[in-house]
DNA sequence: TAGCGCTATGAGAATATTTAATGGTAAGCT
DNA sequence: AGCTTACCATTAAATATTCTCATAGCGCTA
């Protein structure tokens, strides 16, 4: 009979107000919400005009919660922490993700680094499929995200989004003991060396790294060709010569020693590594966890 | 990075979520919030997708939670429960509400009535104003809200909504003993005795209602105009004579029995008595709450 | 007084939500 | 069976809400 027992306010208007009431300020509330001032700016309003008074003085150097914004703040946080909670718990539990991943990336980058993840999401089942060729695998295989290498304009099919993880970054590599030995200065110190490729048949990342260094009119005296990555990984710490490498790639030998970088030179282009998933669940707790977890782990450690 | 500014689900769908899982039934929680039953289903499915499972069986017999639907609604049903306490709360406190009201409407039925209000909403102060004739009152006196008298498809103010009351309802009263021993048995018995008008100047009543009984023949033999309505109920409670009444102001004469009405016809046309408001404050809960008290308080008692 | 750091606001654009209409499915009647 | 009813899903179009952009205003501070 009594029309509607819960008389709730603006829900969206809350979560601006909770925000806003956090930072003391409206910019910082809208970059942290990805809107703009305005709009924080309105639905503050919104809501105060719900209320019929203010929750915030307006002054000069900022913000400041009325006495009655102050008393509604922290409930409305906690109210707004708790459905946050409840319903990430719900979102994670028992649930699966299956990732798509390049090859070679799947194998040297993230399957090493997935412990990680599941310290933070242990609820969270993750299992890893290799990507061959196609966008139908993703769909046979029922997968809800992937990890692929393309350009930054190359066109995705329909239906999916794709967030640059990290650019692809070419930059000799070798072993501590054949750059000590090797006299390796300067990149025209290579015409010496052996130059390992990562794949039968493919040698423009080391032609891209030479172009970028003007070296475009290097000679390559002697090259060595392997099947799959993880050979020429092998190859290069066994000192037979001088790999390029993408740094996400060799990061843990660079990092444990095994490789060094000889050189400044870092080539980027727009090639990148892209984290992708359709359109219509980006904001899918588990996408949302996944993608911030890859960002956070490829950041450059500086 | 701030803390995931994405870890809130859609708030709005929660709600949907919430009444339908009471209802366990789209179209009745759709009833509730006041839209279709189609705005329900796309507001659950917009959670489920954002969750990424399923958050209700759908059967031929109606809905059925999930086991994590049943995971997630108390949670939800609480928070959301505490949000519109908060809310109320605050939205109440030390508010004053004023209220412009038609003289005798405020002074027979508003004001008598007003300590039931108080009991609802203790922590709302009420004022009462006496409407005169202008809405300018209404700026001056900065008031939230009044009621008068008007017809349905009059012109107020832009800016104004209005939402009716009750109807006018005219009928004639007049003292029991009148009754028995005034043989006022059907409506031309009226014709011996003494009409009593509430206003000077004012027979349109009386008018109306013989015209609505099929009586516009009749002619009136004796009568007496007063002031004010106060001195014509008056006169009415002493057997003076029939006085002609609207069922909402005389309705306490009535309960009590001071005043009987002799006769079925009760005449209403679109005039009635209106709870008036600045549009835009169409949500406020005061104004909400005020509005709700006033329809429940008019109901017609049968 | 100029410049800065805030919030407010008007207009129109972009999104999101709702409606209205319709379809499908299973169960209940007769 | 053959209707009828009570559900939920879906679609395109209408509508409402929410944003963005651009700009204004207001107090500080240098």
């Amino acid at each position: 009979m009594t029309k509607n027992p819960n008389r709730l306010p603006p829900l969206n208007a809350l979560r601006a107000f909770e925000v806003a009431a956090r930072h003391q300020n409206f910019s910082r509330a809208a970059a942290e919400l990805h809107v703009t001032q305005g709009a924080v700016s309105r639905q503050v309003k919104l809501l105060e005009e719900y209320l019929g008074l203010e929750l915030f003085h307006r002054r000069p150097q900022g913000l400041d919660l009325t006495e009655r914004g102050s008393a509604l703040l922290p409930e409305i946080s906690e109210s707004l922490e708790r459905i946050a909670r409840i319903t990430q718990k719900i979102a994670f539990q028992d649930q699966s993700l299956k990732v798509l991943a390049a090859p070679t990336l799947g194998v040297r980058w993230l399957v090493p680094r997935l412990l990680r993840f599941k310290d933070i999401h242990p609820e969270l089942n993750v299992s890893v499929g290799v990507f061959h060729s196609s966008y139908d695998e993703f769909f046979k295989g029922s997968y809800d995200c992937g990890i692929d290498c393309f350009e930054t304009g190359g066109t995705r099919p329909k239906g999916f989004k794709a967030t640059l993880i990290r650019r692809e970054e070419l930059t000799p590599v070798c072993s501590p003991s054949l750059m000590k030995r090797g006299h390796l200065n300067e990149p025209k110190d290579l015409a010496s060396h052996t130059l390992i490729h990562p794949a039968p048949d493919y040698p423009y990342d080391w032609r891209k790294w030479l172009r970028a260094v003007e070296l475009q009119e290097f000679e390559i005296e002697d090259e060595q060709f392997f099947d799959t990555l993880e050979m020429a990984v092998q190859a290069a710490i066994g000192g037979l010569g001088v790999a390029m490498a993408d740094l996400l790639l060799f990061q843990d030998e660079i990092d444990s020693g095994q490789l060094v970088q000889p050189f400044e030179e870092v080539v980027s282009d727009d090639t990148g590594y892209f984290f992708f998933y359709p359109s219509d669940r980006t904001n899918e707790p588990k996408i949302v966890a996944f993608r911030d977890w890859l960002l956070q782990e490829a950041k450059e450690k500086s």
